[in-house]
DNA sequence: CTAAGGTAACGATTA
DNA sequence: GTTACCTTAG
């Protein structure tokens, strides 16, 4: 253990050795937290502290493997085991499985993710008669989240005046109703959303003074990383939990708080030393991660921000490159100039993909910089964006699991009652719903009592509802005695799913019959896992648990040297050697919607110190000056960012005008873009009809009817190769094989293709690289 | 009453 | 590009 304490410095010493009481590790950017945080945990067990008494909560579920990893390397495997250790979702919905009950929750309850809730919430829009323009679900989604996130519960709701006219004034005053069929019917499903873990777990602790003691005594050492971005409801339950043996440790960065969106609040960790009047407070300052001018361009950056805790961030390290500013015309080029630094960096230095990591405030950015990479062929990897498990098909598999587990719920049973296809339409499952509504059961239970309950349901439908059940009820004493391998293969196989994608034939098709083998073998890993720890939790009901908390980060995939392609907001945690911070531009970054009062914009200014202390040896940040938005193509000025970084510390690779450039695309007088001045670029979808072309509609429609007739739109670089029927060719993956056959056009031409091991596949030459051999 | 196919509308903060 | 709604045929 000496020898471990020996590796820290003295700033990160004290607090891994402090003793009994509260305290607080403000740490900046790289100044080695998680280190502090493993040590600490390390040397608490080596002190004498029982791991069954500690519960440390992190930001990912990755974060916490690889904690656990560390600690056990240190402190020995076995004992390691007994910690708690996980994401405040995950922990809190193990809490629950043992002690939800007393809220009338039963220990199997179902976790709805935010399409889940969406659904029902849309569904319940409906089902009020309400106009879905004024409703939308989306939003009433999102302002329920932040009434939980804030334990505004829907008594509490009512309750407050403010809120209620609040969403009156917004044209919206049914709201509160919404959020209380909602709360009902979650309940009534047994069903809990990301929320809730967190809600009921207050409920929990504040309704039952016992389980409050149980835990209080069970978690005498609590250590809470990330806090600045802690919401309310996460405090409250830390602040419960310590109350008896203020042994919390917190460790986090104001400047680094970016998810005030989901209901952190700041404020939790600037009034740490007022909720603990005793709590020691430890700065880790020095940073190890990144070079002099990383360091110093980051630290003028925050300086623009008024409210925050004093420190100074400081390094050893080299000076290092400066920081590589890039303007580019438009967001293809901007792409094209990431994936040629990309290429060009890694000859020279010999750097691996997995090195260089390309961030952006939004999702939709991604496309740009996918095309670009893709032509250079440079591997990536898209992080977050649709998760795997968030795929349609995939969720269809999971839905049948869920109901397995929970019949009650009521989301999942709404998915797979007619995939694939049985006869059993929406206006069936309209009467069940209003029946079970009025029953006060599932619409499971109605199911099984149709004769019992006059419905005006047909025979012939009752039949089909009959046979549903009955397959739901054979799956679940084959769950009594399977693992969930081998259920959940005999699922896939028995309700026709695998043949229903695989008769379908198309390269999608495949695609999801593929998908759905993978999240098979996902299942046998998990089992055969879960059978090594001789954990008796290998059951489904703990895989699905794992399912609903997981994140696109926590996935390792084997295949790991790629280019990270993420949002900022991902990348928090993370380091790579190179950087790229691309959409520097004014209304993208700092976001349109979040310039509209001064705590939005000091959160785009903190969002953007994440971004940059991610670099460890080179930053470039680009801008463009036009770029495609909502499919059309808008004039950008360069984010107000750029001009806050002190010049000393960047490098400009294009000539800067200090005046707002003139956009070189020149616009007619209706402001309108004159599109034959802008340089070819490949139509984006949904780009508006200009003047009398044909809509993608129309040419999809037309390209349908006769391929030879249409006009080759696009014609994408990788698409437009000489492959004809009978061309030999060699594919990366397949091997070598021969053309049989051609369609589409552009973008979506494809070829069918015999390759030599057997197979016969479809592929979009748009992806796949394609040799051709003579 | 259901299935399937077409069409228009919408979209994009950030998990 | 996706989704939800509408039409039509069975």
């Amino acid at each position: 253990m000496e020898q471990f304490i020996n590796e820290l410095n003295e700033a990160q010493r004290a607090p891994v050795l402090h003793k009994e009481g509260p305290l607080m590790v403000i740490a900046g950017a790289g100044s080695g937290k998680t280190r502090v945080l493993t040590y600490r945990i390390a040397y608490l067990m080596d002190q004498g502290v029982d791991p069954f008494n500690i519960l440390a909560l992190t930001f990912t579920n990755k974060a916490a493997r690889e904690m656990k990893h560390r600690i056990a390397e240190i402190a020995g495997k076995s004992e390691t085991k007994n910690l708690w250790m996980g994401t405040f979702h995950s922990i809190f919905a193990r809490l629950l499985r043992y002690d939800g009950d007393k809220l009338g929750f039963p220990s199997n309850f179902t976790i709805y993710d935010t399409q889940d809730s969406q659904r029902l919430i849309a569904s319940i829009i409906k089902e009020m008669g309400l106009d879905k323009d004024i409703y939308k679900y989306k939003q009433i989604q999102n302002r329920i989240s932040s009434y939980k996130n804030s334990l505004i519960t829907v008594k509490a709701y009512f309750q407050n005046q403010d809120l209620v006219e609040a969403d009156a004034m917004a044209k919206r005053p049914r709201t509160g109703e919404i959020y209380k069929e909602y709360v009902d019917r979650c309940f009534k499903a047994g069903a809990m959303d990301f929320d809730d873990l967190l809600l009921r777990t207050n409920e929990l602790l504040t309704r039952f003074p016992e389980v409050l003691m149980k835990y209080q005594e069970r978690f005498r050492y609590i250590l809470v990383d990330e806090y600045q971005d802690t919401n309310h409801s996460q405090y409250l339950i830390v602040k419960a939990l310590a109350d008896r043996y203020h042994n919390i440790c917190v460790v986090g960065d104001d400047a680094q708080s970016i998810y005030s969106f989901r209901g952190a609040n700041i404020s939790n960790i600037l009034n740490f030393q007022k909720d603990y009047d005793d709590a020691a407070m430890y700065r880790l300052e020095q940073n190890y991660r990144s070079t002099k001018n990383i360091v110093n361009a980051a630290n003028t950056i925050i300086a623009n921000n008024k409210n925050q805790l004093e420190k100074v961030v400081w390094t050893a390290n080299d000076d290092g490159p400066k920081i590589k500013i890039h303007r580019s015309v438009t967001d293809a080029e901007e792409g094209r100039f990431v994936a040629s630094t990309v290429f060009e960096e890694k000859m020279r230095s010999q750097r691996p993909d997995s090195d260089f990591a390309v961030l952006y405030r939004t999702n939709s950015q991604s496309r740009a910089i996918e095309d670009a990479l893709r032509k250079k062929d440079i591997p990536y990897r898209i992080y977050g964006g649709l998760s795997f498990y968030q795929r349609k098909e995939i969720k269809d598999v999971l839905s049948y699991l869920r109901l397995i587990i929970n019949p009650k719920d009521e989301e999942a049973l709404k998915r797979v009652i007619n995939f694939p296809a049985r006869g059993i339409g929406q206006t069936t499952v309209d009467r069940l719903t209003v029946a079970a509504n009025h029953y006060g059961r599932s619409i499971f239970e109605v199911m099984q009592n149709l004769d019992k309950i006059d419905l005006k349901i047909n025979s012939g439908t009752k039949r089909k509802l009959e046979d549903f059940v009955n397959m739901i009820k054979s799956f679940q004493i084959m769950n009594q005695t399977s693992d969930a391998f081998t259920l959940a293969e005999h699922v896939a196989r028995k309700t026709g799913m695998l043949l229903e994608f695989k008769k379908d034939g198309t390269p999608e098709g495949i695609a999801r019959m593929e998908n759905i083998e993978e999240l098979l073998n996902g299942i046998k890993d998990f089992v055969e896992g879960q059978k090594e720890l001789a954990d008796e939790q290998g059951d489904l009901s703990t895989f699905l648990e794992d399912v609903a908390l997981a994140t696109d980060l926590d996935k390792d995939t084997g295949d790991d040297d790629r280019v990270a392609l993420m949002t900022i907001h991902l990348a928090k945690g993370l380091e790579f050697p190179f950087v790229f911070i691309v959409g520097m531009e004014e209304d993208l970054f700092p976001s349109a919607m979040s310039m509209n009062t001064r705590s939005e914009l000091e959160e785009e200014r903190r969002l953007f110190y994440v971004a940059l202390t991610r670099a460890e040896e080179q930053a470039y940040l680009t801008y463009t000056q036009n770029r495609y938005r909502w499919g059309k193509l808008i004039d950008s000025e360069p984010s107000r960012f750029l001009e806050e970084i002190d010049e000393q510390y960047v490098e400009q690779l294009t000539p800067v005008d200090t005046y707002k450039y003139k956009s070189f695309i020149d616009k007619n007088i209706f402001g309108e873009v004159d599109k034959s001045r802008l340089r070819q670029e490949k139509p984006r979808n949904g780009a508006p009809p200009s003047g009398n072309q044909p809509t993608q509609n129309q040419l999809r429609k037309l390209r349908k009817l006769k391929p030879e007739l249409s006009t080759p739109v696009g014609n994408a670089a990788a698409a437009d190769t000489n492959l004809e029927v009978g061309t030999r060719v060699n594919h990366s993956r397949f091997g070598r094989g021969e053309v049989l056959l051609i369609e589409g056009v552009g973008n979506d031409k494809k070829a069918e293709i015999r390759f030599e091991k057997g197979d016969i596949k479809k592929l979009l030459l748009r992806f796949a690289k394609l040799e051709i051999l003579e």
